[in-house]
DNA sequence: ACAATATACAACCGTATGGTTGTACTAATG
DNA sequence: CATTAGTACAACCATACGGTTGTATATTGT
């Protein structure tokens, strides 16, 4: 259940980067703050805190307040949508190669 | 069967762009050379051209040489690749809630 | 209330990206 | 074999991105 149609470029512009793929990845199955994610990557706090900025603009994380820290939690519907834009890629190729087939039988049939 | 180990960082980035995804879209199935995809966009020949060395840099289109010119063709195995890292991490989150029903499973027992 | 902790944001720098135009290469056709 | 169609690529421009440091804003603990 998305709230906001989803922004593909955002979204996979978001994925282009290993230190956002690794953060969505740990933000999977822990609760760890800002500062408690910036602290695994050897770059400054402010830099893990626009990666951070830039994965919650484009939907694949949330943050929430816990105590004074703000928890990290990676947003599944996101990744979904964008799995899902993939999924119906597959598709249209299934669908191709289905077409394709088809053709091929009528073309057989109506060459008999 | 993917030649050479996916590249993430150029693979979600060539997705991060509404005519290059497009592009992919349509060369799914059709059979358009470089101009006639190109004429489909409101920019120049150029720049579609760049689009696709880019897409082709990323594993999600190919080239082959027909007659005079060079039809794009999508690459199914780079959008598997891709989907298959959204699929590992959406396996994981599944996972987390699996361990913290498990967790949950243990407390009680251990209650009684 | 104040000091300390955790997060946010602005300003800046170098480089990559998305677009342009212009030129050069390659292959089919008359 | 000269022309034309189709593609590739270089140079350039504006803007976005990934990183930095420095400053401001919340929240907690004493």
């Amino acid at each position: 259940m998305q709230l906001v149609p989803p922004d593909f470029d955002r979204m996979f512009g978001a994925l282009a980067d290993a230190t956002r793929r690794d953060i969505v990845r740990r933000a999977i199955d822990s609760e760890e703050g800002v500062a408690e994610l910036a602290s695994h990557y050897p770059m400054s706090f402010a830099a893990v805190q626009k990666h951070i900025a830039l994965l919650e603009r484009a939907g694949l994380v949330t943050k929430r307040r816990i105590g004074r820290r703000k928890v990290v939690r990676t947003n599944l519907a996101g990744l979904i949508a964008a799995r899902r834009l993939l999924d119906r890629y597959e598709e249209l190729w299934r669908g191709r190669v289905d077409r394709m087939t088809q053709l091929i039988t009528d073309t057989k049939e109506t060459d008999r």
